[in-house]
DNA sequence: ACCTTGATTTAGGCTAGCCTAATAATTTCA
DNA sequence: TGAAATTATTAGGCTAGCCTAAATCAAGGT
């Protein structure tokens, strides 16, 4: 027994993560960016893969040193395992930003372009990208960018379906991940920056009304949750 | 029986590769850019893969349809597995121009970057840093980028080394894939474009001198083997 | 014509990741 | 509290790709 003795033998973190565990990672970070335990079918739902295969694949990944795991609890990052993950969301909101701004990519179909290539640039890559770009804080959808250090800075935000009637706020992040909904939400001017008024809501989780650049539109409830507003007061 | 019968049912190519595969299609094509056979040995030589391995996959892409094998003679890439080679080969060294204008990538650092990034971009990306840079007829090595048809036109070219002696060439390319190779080829001015005459020849495969922009080098014979050059005469 | 040599293929085994079906643990609710 | 519902894990199996060791084929020299 020469080992530091945590778990029986615990083999190292590889220096190259293979794109599955990545993934994972990335998801994890996701489903608690506070450190509350994420569970596994939750995982599994945000990949789209069985339940079985994220138990196998949490069980790898304690083995790793990257998540802990309590059964039937959930999983929680270790720092080795939120550093990989920062690492990975750094590349893809910088990979986002930089075909936007250098490659004329619409902000709907560039995070599927993304999410392949934050598996294959290198380190270098990516900062000659951030340079380029002026080293920005946000992708263009309004998600901040950790710096290489995986510091990151959540501004406080809350949906558009949590303001008030009278109330106005800016729009600051909208969910990337659905290309249809950003073209909808780009055709109605709802775009990161704009300021909106909440002119009325319907009872009972029915629609809101918006106005912003003085057009009025009436947006669904699910909608309404993933467009992410930052009050006047706020800040 | 309901299938068009040339092999016992072929299982139709997929309409995406693996690395691996990609990789494989890659360097037969550049073992057999005229479509001599590629024996296996060589293939796993140029793959760093044990020769049981190449059978192994040489065996799977012939029932794809990508290539054609006669056991103990060769490999031949069909059509099928020519356009996807060439596919690769354009996606490479277009991310290698693309690297090396934008980017500030050095041509020495840039085939590992390209060697990754290649299987991870789209071919709609592709196509974008294609016009962003003018679409390029060839890459920063010299080395002929295939259109988007897969049509490619190789110039004939001739090694250094087998120039005469008094001879005056333009350097046209050179071997991409040995970075120190690269640096010390920069250092010494001989790179694309660059007209060379050469001085002075050693026998027995000994060492060639050429005068480029006005100095002497004194250049191995495996050196002088692996930069290319095209005679003032030719075309 | 035979035998050695080198290239190639077959045999058998391994890991990473995925799956479905079956089992087990936890939570919920009557 | 105890059954039902939910959630998670184990069991067992699959493919892609890789490996080493063993067998086999193709040539070349005597």
């Amino acid at each position: 027994m020469n080992a530091t003795a945590t778990t029986p033998s615990l083999p190292a973190i590889p220096d190259t993560l293979t794109r599955s565990v990545e993934d994972y990672l990335k998801a994890i970070y996701r489903l608690s960016p506070e450190g509350q335990p994420a569970s596994t079918s939750d995982i599994a739902h945000l990949l789209e893969l069985s339940a079985p295969s994220v138990s196998g694949m949490v069980k790898r990944l304690s083995e790793l040193g990257l998540l802990e795991h309590v059964p039937y609890k959930g999983v929680q990052l270790t720092d080795a395992g939120r550093r990989a993950a920062l690492r990975m969301v750094r590349r893809h909101r910088l990979i986002e930003a930089y075909l936007v701004q250098f490659l004329g990519y619409g902000w709907d179909t560039v995070h599927a372009e993304a999410e392949r290539l934050e598996h294959a640039v290198s380190d270098p890559l990516v900062e000659r990208m951030a340079a380029a770009l002026g080293h920005p804080v946000a992708d263009p959808h309004g998600d901040p960018i950790p710096d290489a250090d995986g510091a990151i800075h959540e501004p406080a935000c809350t949906p558009l379906a949590g303001m008030s009637v009278g109330d106005t706020a800016e729009i600051r992040r909208v969910d990337e991940r659905d290309a249809e909904r950003l073209r909808y939400l780009a055709s109605l001017g709802l775009v990161p920056g704009v300021a909106v008024t909440l002119r009325d809501r319907q009872p009972f989780g029915g629609p809101v009304t918006v106005e912003a650049s003085g057009e009025r539109h009436v947006i669904g409830p699910e909608l309404a949750q993933v467009v992410l507003v930052r009050s006047e007061g706020d800040r």
